[in-house]
DNA sequence: ACCGGTTTAGTTTTT
DNA sequence: CTAAACCGGT
């Protein structure tokens, strides 16, 4: 019903062209695809194709010997934990000690896993938490019997993984204790949580207070400095570019190992340059220190080394936090570990929530190894798993055990449910990229005419390009969407350059921001670019550009250095500041961008944003720590509000952890796509795909389709194999889609 | 010597 | 799409 006439025509050529069998396959006449309506549009016998699918099929990854022993290692862990955990009998639960004294039903309010993990409050407890368990419940009703139990709340650290989460979870807490205690709960994410302590103890420390947080572009562009700096890439062609040299430091650092162990690890090829790579790590370091600059991965080191180093420091702040809840423990990294282990060394009241299923962040250090071995550290510790799932149905929840259940190693998981609804998983192959959108988008409208509002709908992939040809389908049918994940709006390039103008105004010696705005004026290049930058030393940080007013260039200069100096003024508000900076901007973006005009309007978004702040030091730490608003429709469009039309969302796995959906759909499930072919060589990265598909899986509460096109060219490799986590499960766990028989 | 337009190679995920 | 090498013009 959907499908307007050019949509369908496009569709025809690609059966013509694709499938030679497209007429003998038709039961009546040339197109009868489009003549009873929806579902029937995408003829081709693919559903035979994956009724024979087959894992045998697949090259399957080399396990190496080390690799093997670590798995049995860890499984053996795994084990031993197994039977520590506590299964608690209904009827002989702990009662509250003082019953009278909580105003809360915690016995009725839980389930009696979820009420051992909310009531266990002293010690070290592990909480094993499957997917849709009602985890977040249980740290909500866990804060607010803390509270409860007279636990002042300044002496509750509550990490989680977005601000948005803890947010969350103070809110609700509030609201259930009908108080504001929770307010005063330290809370956020480790970043968050160590920017704020690094300011607070400076002087402790021996830190400068007001140093600047930069994203992970901003240390590209000092690594890219340095690399032209020691003339790196004129000596090899083959040096690597910035971001993977920024990808290579970072992960030494997430993962607490030298360089050369990461080069070893994954980047053989760059072997021969690692004594090139080490001196520019080093450099970078010392670049960093003497321009006050802090990377995420300073803010963790840093708090760590300060932890270790600093005993008073350690001490105060055990002091302070003696009862710490942690989210999301399976995408810790080790120096996030380190740092909590030292803090929970004074009290010991450590809880740690987290799924081993759920771990998706082994690419940036995270080790959700932690989560196997925490009672190695803790050897006291109780360990709780809920398993009870409130979001899916049983048919939804064998489908994703099954998934999690081909894991090379974790806790088991046999997560069930009490309803009973009998509809499988649809697991649906389509003729091409543009059948497989057509799909999609058909089934959504199908949906939201059975009453499914757009926003209870979601579209997860592994990949922001693998969204592209849906949303082109939505586009031409005016369906509102918001795009999560992928580009973000503090990434764009204009406001980069804003946020650099900012930069220069809090901190005239910031190289990296100046590097960024001089070279947009034309006329100058990095030559010159550096030569200014000197001069700006050389006088010690006062902008004055007199000297070069002769230069062709000078007069745009000139420009530049009033905007500036005019933006520095004390009197005057960061949203005045940034309304200076975009009128000299402006012009200049013009003549950069063909769609300047909407881009004006995302500065006027940074204006809206900053007009709540006070303090620009503050508002940069922020913009770098919790991005404002991720959400906005492509390239072209301005950021939009996401309460305003309820649109549908489109999503990448990694940023749908923790939400969920009425139906979910999963495309390009193509071996090679998803799983990403950058994974098939090497196990634990193939294990990760399997917990982000298993994560993509286990969001929806409904309505899961899985779909395919028959094939993908990228620019060396032609893809055609449904994915292998597909195939490794159980053909009965889901339901294919046959084209010619519709539901 | 330096800038800037043009070509070409390589593309995951994010605090 | 985006970064960087290439190359031709000042």
């Amino acid at each position: 019903m959907n499908n307007n006439p050019s949509d369908k025509d496009k569709i025809l050529q690609f059966l013509k062209t694709f499938i030679p069998d497209y007429q003998s396959d038709s039961t009546a006449g040339n197109t009868p695809a489009f003549e009873t309506g929806t579902g029937n549009a995408y003829t081709g016998a693919y559903h035979t194709d994956l009724e024979r699918m087959q894992i045998d099929a697949y090259a399957q990854v080399p396990v190496e010997e080390d690799v093997q022993q670590r798995i049995e290692r860890l499984q053996q862990i795994a084990g031993s934990i197994e039977s520590r955990i506590i299964h608690p009998q209904p009827d002989k639960l702990p009662a509250p000690p003082d019953a009278a004294k909580y105003k809360i039903d915690y016995l009725n309010s839980l389930n009696p896993n979820q009420y051992l993990a909310a009531t266990t409050i002293n010690g070290p407890l592990l909480v094993i938490a499957g997917a849709g368990s009602g985890k977040t419940r249980t740290v909500i009703y866990r804060t607010a019997y803390l509270l409860e139990s007279g636990i002042p709340p300044e002496q509750i650290l509550l990490l989680t993984f977005t601000r948005k989460a803890a947010t969350e979870i103070v809110h609700r807490t509030a609201q259930l204790l009908k108080n504001n205690l929770a307010d005063k709960i330290m809370r956020g994410t480790y970043h968050a949580f160590a920017n704020h302590t690094l300011r607070h103890y400076a002087p402790m420390l021996n830190l400068p207070p007001n140093f600047t947080i930069i994203d992970t572009a901003d240390s590209e562009d000092v690594v890219d400095l340095i690399r032209q700096e020691m003339h790196f890439s004129k000596k090899h062609q083959a040096f690597p570019k910035k971001s993977r040299i920024q990808t290579i430091i970072s992960k030494a650092r997430n993962c607490n190992v030298p360089i050369e162990e990461v080069l070893r690890r994954e980047y053989t090829a760059l072997l021969e340059f690692t004594e090139d790579l080490k001196l520019l790590t080093e450099a970078y370091r010392q670049y960093k220190r003497a321009n006050k600059l802090f990377d995420y991965d300073d803010l963790m080191d840093t708090l760590r080394d300060a932890l270790r180093d600093n005993l008073p420091f350690r001490k105060t702040m055990q002091k302070t936090y003696r009862y710490i809840m942690v989210d999301e423990f399976q995408d810790t990294n080790v120096v996030q570990k380190e740092i909590l282990d030292y803090i929970a060394q004074g009290s010991r009241n450590i809880m740690v929530v987290g799924d081993d299923a759920q771990s998706i962040y082994a690419f940036r250090g995270a080790n959700f190894e932690n989560i196997l071995t925490f009672p190695a550290t803790y050897p006291d510790c109780k360990v709780v798993k809920i398993e009870q799932n409130y979001r899916s149905h049983q048919q939804l929840l064998n489908f994703t055990n099954a998934i999690a259940n081909n894991a090379k190693l974790g806790y088991r998981k046999a997560l069930f449910s009490a309803n009973q609804t009998q509809v499988k998983p649809i697991v649906a192959k389509l003729p091409d990229q543009e059948a497989e959108a057509a799909f999609v988008v058909d089934k959504i409208l199908e949906l939201r005419e059975k009453g499914i509002p757009l926003n209870d709908i979601a579209v997860i992939y592994r990949a922001t390009f693998h969204s592209n040809f849906i949303q082109t389908e939505l586009l031409s049918r005016s369906i509102p969407y918001v795009v999560v994940g992928g580009i973000k709006f503090t990434e764009r390039r204009h406001i980069k350059d804003i946020i650099a103008c900012l930069r220069i105004v809090l901190n005239p010696f910031d190289a990296v921001a100046w590097n960024r705005i001089l070279k947009i004026v034309p006329g100058i290049g990095q030559v010159t670019a550096s030569k200014i930058m000197e001069t700006i030393q050389q006088q010690n940080g006062k902008i004055d550009f007199s000297g070069l007013e002769k230069r062709k260039f000078g007069p745009d200069l000139l420009l530049l250095q009033q905007a500036l100096n005019q933006a520095m003024r004390t009197d005057i508000t960061v949203a005045t500041k940034i309304e200076i900076l975009k009128n000299y901007y402006a012009p200049i973006l013009q003549t950069l961008e063909a769609d300047y005009e909407t881009r004006l309007q995302d500065i006027d978004v940074l204006y809206t944003l900053t007009c709540k702040y006070e303090s620009m030091e503050r508002f940069l730490s922020d913009f770098a720590l919790d991005p404002p608003a991720t959400q906005f429709q492509n390239q072209n469009t301005p950021l939009i509000d996401e309460s305003e039309d309820k649109p549908l969302t489109l999503t990448t796995v990694h940023s749908a952890k923790g939400l969920e959906w009425y139906a979910v759909f999963v495309p390009h499930l193509l071996d090679g796509l998803f799983p990403s072919v950058r994974a098939l060589k090497n196990m634990d990265q193939l294990e990760e795909e399997r917990r982000l598909f298993y994560v993509a899986s286990s969001r929806a509460k409904e309505l899961l389709y899985l779909t395919m096109p028959a094939y993908f060219n990228s620019w060396d490799q032609y893809y055609t194999m449904p994915s292998r986590f597909l195939a490794e499960v159980h053909k009965n766990t889901f339901k294919i889609w046959n084209n010619r028989q519709p539901e």
